[in-house]
Parts: structure tokens; sequence; C-alpha cells
DNA sequence: AAATTATCCGAAACCGGTTTTGGTAATTCA
DNA sequence: TGAATTACCAAAACCGGTTTCGGATAATTT
């Protein structure tokens, strides 16, 4: 059913070394003869099998990308623009990108080595960096062509693509102080990623270029969900000394500072602030709309899929790293500091007693608006 | 580098046939061989390579999926837990996911024809059914197997999987009925997909099992996005018989609607009800936050997997068709009607001249509190 | 005209597996 | 004890391509 390269040769006439030769560019044969060839596979929609050329070629013409499902935070909203990038730059050299999900850690390493000792995939793309991460050790015994999205330790020797982290936490910081907010929070994302030791430097970059000694930073780890913002905003918000500003390593967890700072009956922007990174759309459609970075999450996967295509072809390559930036959305979540932090603490103490009399007043100007 | 079966045959002072038929457990090895050949392959870690596998087997152990990120509306929210879920069922069988992107419709009839033809993907799962899909018509063609993650027609013919979404509206439209809603406005998704006479005709179920000819209902399609659901709601809440109730195919949809009852300072969930449908993140963000549909994907993907292995694997294998229930999430987006639809229209149409007091009356209540 | 060089293509080897074939030694059966 | 099985494995064919090798013919040079 299915046509090969014999019957495409016995059609012809002529063996099938001549007319693999003649698809693939050979020079020894004649200009008549590759016509004749390209065109008779053309009309009897002869494609090679890709199974069947890379026994021969030792390549599988395909790269792997694995995911950790379980880990929600990071992965989710960003998939689908990072997939079209890696596979629409990939798809120029006849790749095609495979994905595997693993439900562990260690299962995803096994599936890194048993992916490409099977040679199913020519190499790997490895999104969410960790520090000194397993992946990488396990791969450059296998001598497995990979490229980082994201930064890591001894990154000389690798191909990487990032967003430039410190420099956007350092402008988000510098925002916040010239807005003149002096109390300020940091809610860093998974400790064991190597994104969140970047995020925090850029806040202490930022904070230290400024200082005059009057700048107070409180930094937390493992903040990472739209809970753990809300919780620990919460606790920061009812402390002696509230932050008027929190910097979030991610927009979920700015979403829960958000809830938390409406729970308390302030108005965010307004009484607090809050930036975010990633811009995922979730930020768009809370409220108030959170000002954030917008990661062009589909640049990110074409030019991972490019340092790729370099590394698996271009015997000798060398490695290339690449840092740009991401994009400021400024929206509603931040603004000019209203209260400073002792001047907040005590709104926030004085508001529970002054709520029941805002709600009455509330309910008559509902009442004579309904008439 | 790389050990190859030769290797280890060398390596048992067997040959490589011998070697291949322990493996693959064959009748005809002796026990004490295979055990010898079993652990010989796990201390040089051999494993076949599935590409020379392939040549023989006629199978590439993959399958494949093709998106279409242009049409951002579906595809993107759900699109980790599905892959998550077909990788999942998958990996049983050895299989991985095959992941490609095309930037038009032709571009995807294309790809699907290249990928099978060239061996690199021994048959696919198809999202987003269409009216007389015509990937399915190429497929057919190439006789390559396949899944439905949706309905079409000739449903009989194929493989698939699919939530119950006439079953959804149909208990969608009955709780704002059951609410006192009496105008309706459902707001349908993309025409060419199959999914939107479902939901359609879930919507008229509902009705019909109800109506004692006092229910009114609009019908309009493609809307797809929150700017449609916004303009598309903004002018029907404005007109003569504004609708009390928006049964939304989609939640993007359903999100734009929300923001026009908002700008036009009413109150979502109180004034005017709101349902959505798929469960995506952004509903649980939104003020009021969002009552839909949520659609397990990961189970889509899952048995859409399972189903396609079916098909590859056991010959003569019945094709299978599955619905399932999604589960509605009651929140905060729909409740008891307040006014009528007239009386809807004539509050809309007075409250621009009563926000002017309203806002004055705010002011002064903030003020008060701020002292 | 003979020798050399290009041009072109068929034949064969190869890639790393799977599967079939056939033969030898050990068992079982008569 | 001899014949017929059975158990086991080596050898070879095969899958569908790619690539190397070498030979025949045509074109060029001396």
């Amino acid at each position: 059913m299915k046509i090969t390269i014999q019957d495409l040769a016995d059609h012809l006439g002529i063996s099938k070394g001549t007319v693999s030769r003649a698809l693939r560019g050979y020079a020894d044969v004649s200009a008549s003869t590759v016509e004749r060839v390209q065109q008779a596979a053309k009309e009897l929609g002869y494609q090679p099998s890709a199974v069947a050329q890379g026994i021969k070629t030792g390549l599988a013409r395909s790269v792997g990308l694995i995911l950790l499902p379980k880990s929600r935070a990071a992965s989710r909203p960003f998939l689908m623009q990072f997939i079209n990038g890696i596979s629409t730059s990939i798809a120029k050299h006849g790749y095609t990108l495979t994905v595997a999900t693993a439900q562990s850690d260690a299962e995803m390493l096994e599936l890194h080595r048993d992916l490409f000792v099977q040679r199913k995939v020519d190499g790997f793309i490895l999104p969410r960096t960790m520090h000194n991460d397993p992946r990488i050790q396990i791969l450059d015994q296998l001598k497995a062509p990979l490229v980082l999205y994201g930064q890591t330790e001894n990154l000389t020797q690798y191909s990487w693509f990032d967003i430039n982290q410190v420099e956007c936490f350092r402008r988000a910081t510098t925002r916040l102080l010239d807005f003149g907010h002096r109390h300020l929070a940091f809610l860093g994302g998974d400790a064991p990623l190597f994104y969140n030791s970047l995020r925090r430097k850029g806040v202490e970059f930022g904070i230290r270029e400024f200082d005059r000694g009057e700048v107070q930073l409180q930094v937390f780890e493992n903040i990472t969900t739209v809970a753990d913002g809300l919780e620990c905003a919460l606790r920061l918000l009812q402390s002696s000394q509230p932050p008027t500003g929190f910097l979030c390593a991610l927009d979920l967890s700015a979403l829960g500072v958000i809830r938390a700072i409406k729970q308390l009956e302030l108005i965010p922007g307004e009484h607090v602030s809050v930036i975010g990174y990633e811009g995922i759309p979730e930020g768009e459609f809370s409220e108030p709309s959170l000002t954030t970075f917008e990661v062009d999450q589909y640049e990110a996967g074409f030019q991972c899929g490019v340092k790729l295509m370099q590394l698996i072809h271009e015997k000798g390559a060398k490695v290339t790293g690449t840092l740009t930036m991401a994009a400021l959305l400024e929206r509603d979540s931040d603004g000019p500091v209203r209260f400073n932090s002792s001047e907040l603490a005590t709104f926030i103490r004085n508001r529970k007693r002054l709520l029941s009399s805002q709600e009455k007043l509330h309910r008559m100007t509902e009442k004579s608006l309904r008439n």
C-alpha cells in the first residue's frame, strides 16, 4: 500500500541507490535524472520513511521536551506558545517535537535517558532550570545535545536562552521605590529553580542602587500558588510593619496578594502595590488588573529550537547564550504610595471598626438607588 | 560509543538474532540464555534503538497531535493536562507523543499527511472536531488510525471521546430557568466546530422541556473572545429587551459578558446571570467568579490515548465512542433573577442618571473612613 | 589516435534491529 | 538401540533507506 524507494526505482527503471542520491542532491546524478525522479516522487506521493532514514543517519529528527505537570505553577500557562515556537523553528529542519510528561523528578531523569538511548530524540530542551540541574548531568554523560530555557551554574558549557530577570526585578523594584514605597516584600517562587535567585538578586540590586538607608525588604521563598500568596500577604499586612509594595516572582502569588489586600478591605494599587512576573492570562482579568512583566514564550521556544538545531547539525558548533527582556505591562495593581508602613498598619487596625459603619452607609446608598 | 545489539551479542558470545529473540520473549530461547541476556543488557545499559526497531515493525511508536495556535480560544488553557493524559496512557505501550503546530488549516492537513507518510507517527488524536472534518477525510484515505476528541458526522466509523455538552447546556439552561430567568441569550463559539451545535442544542432542549411559552432565547455565533463577549453583551443589555441570563459556549466570552455587565454598573450574578463552559483558570479570578462546567482534560487525553492504542495494536479492534459529564462549578456569576427583562431595561436606562449621585455619596463615604 | 579525465549510474555494503530458516545436539518414544 | 521429536541457537534474509565503490561510457587532453 505504502510506496517505498524500491517501488519508485522500479517505476523509473533505475536503481534505488540512484533514486536516493537524486533526492538527496548528490552531484553525481545527471540533472535530467534528478528531474525525472523528483517528478515521479511527486506523482506517486513518495516520501522517504523517517524511520528508515534514521537508521543509517543515526538521527531521529525529533527533539524532546519533558514536562512535569505536577508543578502546575510555571509550566501551564506558557505551554502553547512555547511549544509553537519550538515546533516552528525546528520544522524548518524537518524536525518534530516529542513531548512527554513525568510524574516525579526521578521519572523525569529516566525519561530523558531512555528517550535519548532509544534514539527517539536527538536532543533536548530543558525548561525550568534548577540549581545543579540533574538533567544536565545525565545528558552530559550521554553527550546529548541540549539547550536550557533559563540559566544555571557553569553556564559557559551550554547553549541557553533566558529573559533578563535580574533586570526585570531591578526595574520593578525601582518602580516601586520611585512610587515612594519604602517597605517592600519579595515573594520568591520555587527555591530549587534557578530563576528564583535571579529575581531576588534583581530586587536587591534595585534597592542597593537607590538606598539611602530607608528601604526595608522582607524576603520569602516557595510562594508559588494563589493560596501561598494570599496567606503570606495576609500575615504580612497584619503585622506591625506591613510592606506597602509586593514584588512577586510569580503572577500566581501576586494574584493571591491582591486577594489578601481586598480581603482586608484595602484597595490594591492604592493602599498597597503589587507587581508580578510572567504575564499569565489571569492577570488581565483580576481586579485590579495585574502589573507584570510579559514574557514572549513563542520567541523563547523559537530561539531554543534554533540553538538546538545548531548544536545537532553544525559539527563543532559553539554553544551560545542569549538574554532578552520582557515587556512591563503597566496595569492597575501598583501606584504611588498613599500610606507609609506605620500609617498602613494603623489604617488596617482601625479599618475593622469602621467597616460596620461603612456597610450601613453602603446599604443606604444601594437602597436609595434602587428606588 | 552507543551500544548496539551486536555489541551485546559479541560480549555474550552469541548471535544477535538470539539476543533479539531473548529480549522479545520468543519461546525458542533457553531460560538461562534469556537470563544472561537480560542481565548483560542491564549491565551494559543496552536499549534497542526505536528507529531500528521501527524499520522492521513498520511502527514509529509515536502518536501525533497537531495544534493550531492561531485559534487561541479553546486550545490554550487545557493543553497541559490534555497532553499529560495522552502521554501517560500511551507511555504504557512504549509510545511517545509528537506535537506539531500549524499556522493555517491547509498546513495542518499537510502536516497530518506528511507525518503519517513519513512514518513519524502511527496515528492521530484530533481535537476540536469540525463539521465534515477535512482531517478525517485525509487520514481515511491513508488508513491512518485516529481518535476524535469531540464528535462529528458519521460517528459510528470512528473512535471518539467527548463530554456530553448537550446535557451540560441543558442543565445550565434549566438552572437559569429555575432561577426565574425568562429572557436568555446563547453566545455560541466557533461556528465550524462541531461542539457549537451540540451546546446550542442543549440550550434548546432545556427550554423546550420547560417551556410554557414564556421563554425568550436569542442565539449568536462566533463569540469566541473576551472582546466578542463584551461587545455582544453591551449591545444586548442596552436593547429594549435585554436578556437577564447569558449562556456562553466558552468561558472566555462569559468573562467578556461579565465585563460588560460591570461596565454598565450592574452586578453580575445579581442583576444579570452568566454561565460559561470549560473551566479555564481565569474564571476563578474574575469578579465575581464564573459559574461554569469544568472539563477534566487529563481524563480526556488519557481516554483518547487508550482508544488509539487499541486501534493500533488490537487488529480488528472495534471503534468505540465514550461520553462523560463535566462538573458544574457553582460560583458567583449567576443567581436568582432580580429584574425581569423590561425592568432590567428600565433600570439600565435610569442607571446613568443616578450614577453621579452615587459617585458623590461614595466619595463621602471614603472620606469619612479615611479620617 | 591513445591516454586521461568527467560524468553517470548500478551493485553492494551498511545501519540496527526483527524474523525466518535450517541444523545440531539432546530427549523422548517405539 | 534406532528413529522421531524437541530444545536451542547460528546464520541469513529482511525492513527501507543511505553511502561507498567501481565500472562503463562520453568528453577532453596530449
